[in-house]
DNA sequence: CCGGAATGATTTGATTGTCGAAAGACCTTT
DNA sequence: AAAGGTCTTTCGACAATCAAATCATTCCGG
C-alpha cells in the first residue's frame, strides 16, 4: 500500500531530474565564480579543501578524486599565486605539507561563493519546519551517495592527533 | 519559537555542508565513471543533455554553461567517434542538429550511470512518504538554486514543436 | 647495518578542455 | 543588393588531466 512499482520508479526519475538540476545550476555557478575570481573551478576546489586545514597532496588527491600529478600542477599554480605555501614534513620527509597563506584565506573569505549567498538567502525564507526537512533530507542523501562509493569520505585523517604529531 | 537567528544560521551552515558533500561525491563519481567510459566529464554531459532531443551548438553551450566554442570542440570529439552526428538545418542553414548515433544511445543506455544507478538503489529503500519528501526537497531546492542565477533553465526550446517546424 | 620493497611527491609527454577574438556562412531588413 | 544581425567554426593560447617514469625517503627482513 505504500505504493507500487510504477508510482516508485516515476518518482525516483522526479528525484534524479531535480538532482540534475541543482548539480548543473552549481556547475555552472562554480565555473562563474571561479572565472570572476581569476582562478579555476579546480584550483577554487582545493582552496576550499584546505580552508578545513593544512593537507598533503595525496590526501587532497583522494579527497577530490584527482591523481596526484593533477594536484601536483594545482598546487604549482596556486604557489605561484602565493595563495598557498608547501612546506615538507619534519620526522616523515616525504611528505608535503600545503597550507593556505593569509593572502589565500583572504581571498577565500571575500568570496561568498554565490552558491553560498544564494543558497543562505533563499534558506532563510524557508518557514522553520521546511528548514528542518530539508536538513534532514540532504543528509539522507549524502548517505544515500556515499552507500555507492566508499570513498570520497574521509579526507581529514589526522584531525585528532595532537599537533606535535602531525610530521 | 520557531527558531531564533543563531538556529537558522546553524541550520543553514549544516545544509549547506551537506550539499557540498553531495556535490563533491557526484563530481567524482561523474569523473570516475568518464573516464571508465573512456569519454570525459563535459562529453558525458553533452551526451546525455543529447538525450533528451536533438538540439543545436548554441543551445548546448547555454544549457551547460559552456562557451561555444568550447562545445564545438566537444562535439568534434563525439563525432569523431561516431557518438553524435551533424546535421545542418533546412530553412536555416547557419543552425546545425546535432543528435545522437545509434552508437551514442546505445553507450548511454549501457552506462548505469553509477549516480544514477546508486540513487536508484537507495532511493527505492525509502519508505513511500520519504520518498515524496525527497522529490519535494529537490524541486524545491531547485528553484532555490535557480533564483540566483536566471540562466541554467530553458534548454530545450524547441520540444513542443512538430518535427516538420524544426528545421 | 644493508639492500630491496613500499610510499609520497614530482616530472614528463600527450591529449583534452576552455576561453576570447576573429572569421565564415547564412539570414533579414531595408 | 548592401548592411547588419545570428549561428557556428576556426585560431591561438593556456590550464586540466592522465599514465608512466623518476626522485627522495622510509620501512623492513635478514
Amino acid at each position: 500500500m505504500a505504493g507500487g512499482a510504477v508510482e516508485r520508479t516515476e518518482r525516483g526519475r522526479d528525484a534524479l531530474i531535480a538532482l540534475r538540476r541543482i548539480l548543473r545550476a552549481t556547475e555552472i555557478g562554480g565555473r562563474r565564480l571561479a572565472r570572476e575570481t581569476g582562478l579555476t573551478s579546480s584550483q577554487l576546489t582545493v582552496l576550499r579543501l584546505l580552508a578545513d586545514g593544512e593537507t598533503t597532496p595525496g590526501a587532497i588527491s583522494a579527497g577530490i578524486g584527482l591523481t596526484q600529478a593533477t594536484v601536483t600542477a594545482l598546487i604549482d599554480r596556486l604557489a605561484a599565486r602565493g595563495l598557498v605555501i608547501r612546506r615538507r614534513g619534519e620526522s616523515d620527509r616525504r611528505r608535503v605539507w600545503i597550507d593556505l597563506t593569509e593572502e589565500g584565506q583572504a581571498l577565500l573569505a571575500s568570496m561568498p561563493s554565490d552558491l553560498q549567498a544564494t543558497f543562505h538567502t533563499e534558506f532563510a525564507k524557508l518557514a522553520s519546519w521546511e528548514q528542518a526537512m530539508m536538513v534532514a533530507t540532504l543528509e539522507r542523501l549524502v548517505g544515500m551517495l556515499n552507500a555507492g562509493q566508499l570513498e570520497a569520505g574521509p579526507v581529514l585523517e589526522f584531525g585528532d592527533l595532537s599537533p606535535s604529531e602531525r610530521e
